[in-house]
DNA sequence: TATGAATGAGCTTTCATTCAT
DNA sequence: AATGAATGAAAGCTCATTCAT
């Protein structure tokens, strides 16, 4: 759980002219219900057609009138629900204060917007494992930056211990990312817990230790 | 990485005759080509047409000769390189004392294996990650055992704090399982340095508090 | 030569939407098409792509997005046929007057559909006999369900003879049956006189014996 | 069933050389394998590698070794099922003295041998109708000869009325064909009351008629 | 703006046949 | 005489996309 620019992607280009609003309606239907048909079926099974009947559209045609190509559609996909991500962290992330808080409140609230928001997030790891999207090769970096910063920022005010700040990103990232799945195998997991142990299990990976301040 | 019993899947078959040598070398030259394709382009565009093509194959319908259907290809894939990390990890944990030492080594090994498998292991990746194998609702849990092992021997030897071992072995797994994407992003990651940082992030992680021995 | 209620299985179904004109028409170029084919070629040469070409289609791909597969297509096709036939003697029977007159018309007009439409009844025969319709175990008894009743209900009537229905039954449509084959041997067969020879031929074999009377 | 000259095609041709013991051996237990492989599937299953499974057969290339190809095998099937019925029809027929005892005896006859020999019949009728036997324009000729002949030899002597004889042959021999299909449908079928009422039906419907010897 | 229709490339799989050994 | 291996054509079917209306 992240904010990207990607989002951004689907806004406005230079050479193309504003989308009107019922433009807008369709898209966002459309993206609906892909969202919905690959959480269901996956991103093999979720052809137009599928996509279109849950759409209740009457033709594929349409979808690819809205959208220039399957990886089109893919990225408004995977766009809206980053967007989606994006707004509730920054809400999420504004009371906070100091390093360890953010680090803490990033892990739950990431685990509890995918608790909330289990189709979309199933939706976009479908997308992004089947390589749908065309994200260039700084994805890695994009998906890694939120966590590093606050990592970094904790080093720098020298609450955090010395550690590569993007491998550490890495493994909390990932934790994080790991919980669609985890779901998918155990549908009644304990989200509560599961973040509880990550903070507890991150905090112990990234304090400052006792020999930090003397031997360095 | 972690071996599971699945590469056994490829053994003697109760009702089905022995295979000839010159089957093997046919069936081993097209799971060859298949993780060469899968790595290349993707699970989803690695059609029999593209995998007959980079074996030198004159047909599909050799493909189709060899293997059942495409499912037994992938599995095929799947257990050859599970065999592979099984044969692997194997050896290396053999002279490992302790828990400390083997949460070390198997993270070590895991990472050094990958790094001499890129192709393999983005192989088995898209394989798992686009459900072409129809291995059960487990999967996770196989996934994650050895490390859950080695992690409730380290609690049970007192060497390790109290934690949930499924937790701290999947932020463990999913630190190794995100290198094949990070080679992907950054082809000269260090390996070396980013297995240094886990296994200091993990002893940090796993290490007895002073807390444990009286408060328990 | 019957009619069955295998034809109405072409007609409106609960899920489904109604079919365009456009559609509609299609779906019967297709099927006039395979109808053409199958007579000329035989059930098993009779292939999408022989199908296609036949209907000046441009691809197999067509008939695949009308037809939900290859099974609906054939049903399609014997549904056509044999609402033909239905239509055509439901209309001839109508005047019909007594048993006797019952049996000669229905021989008369089955044998002058066939007649009339040699290669709609050698596509019908070709895809029964190919059990290519999944019409289920009484496919033998529906087809002979038509001539049996026209001979109880001669023999209740008192005009016709004591004996097995169904195996007189069997002998008057087979030996209509058999027109199909007979045309693709001796393509100048005269059906007047055949039609002749088969009435008399059974006027006899159910006439009322004089012992018929007395003795039972 | 009927005795044809087909199982003649079988036996020596001018160029080719004769076949040796070990090599007639083979093709009779092929054919056999695809006897047993059509009744038990259909033609239209019966392939070459489902008909060596049957066999034992290691390859499905012996089949092609034996036999020029898929035609000449389902020719030399058709020959042996139709040399045992030439067979076991002219040992029957032998002791026949008179018109009316040979159509009785022809009937009787012929069920018994399809009752005798199931799965013969089938194989037999799926390749008649599958068009897989090239035989000839007079196919349906050879088949109503054998009738033929007997209801001409009861016209010459005056014991049958007069009538078209191809009319009266296609009407018992298809009365008599009909038998595998209706076993298909009605498995526990009385063989002997059907022939029973045949040879009733068919007296009745070649008996000389009070008004022939006057009118004519 | 939306629809139904059509397209053509692609898919996996089956098959009879050929061939070296 | 027989085998395993390989071939290539053909099959039915799905798909994203295009297009006229």
């Amino acid at each position: 759980v992240r904010a990207t620019s990607v989002g951004a992607a689907a806004e406005a280009e230079p050479g193309r002219r504003a989308r009107t609003f019922i433009e807008d309606a369709r898209r966002a239907q459309i993206v609906a219900a892909a969202i919905e048909t690959i959480a269901e079926l996956g991103y093999r099974q979720a052809s137009f057609a599928q996509i279109a009947r849950r759409a209740g559209l009457s033709s594929t045609g349409l979808i690819s009138y809205h959208f220039a190509g399957k990886a089109e559609l893919m990225q408004a996909v995977a766009g809206q629900v980053i967007g989606l991500i994006a707004a509730d962290m920054t809400e999420r992330m504004r009371p906070v204060a100091g390093p360890a808080q953010a680090l803490e409140t990033y892990v739950r609230a990431s685990i509890g917007f995918i608790a909330a928001h289990r189709r979309e997030m199933t939706a976009l790891l479908e997308i992004l494992l089947n390589g749908a999207l065309d994200y260039g090769p700084d994805a890695e970096l994009v998906t890694l930056t939120p966590v590093s910063e606050i990592l970094r920022a904790g080093q720098a005010a020298g609450e955090f211990r010395e550690f590569d700040s993007r491998v550490l990103a890495t493994v909390i990232q990932r934790s994080i990312d790991a919980v669609p799945l985890l779901l998918a195998t155990y549908p009644d997991l304990d989200l509560a817990s599961y973040a509880d142990e990550l903070v507890t299990t991150f905090r112990l990976a990234t304090a400052r230790q006792p020999a930090d301040g003397a031997a360095r």
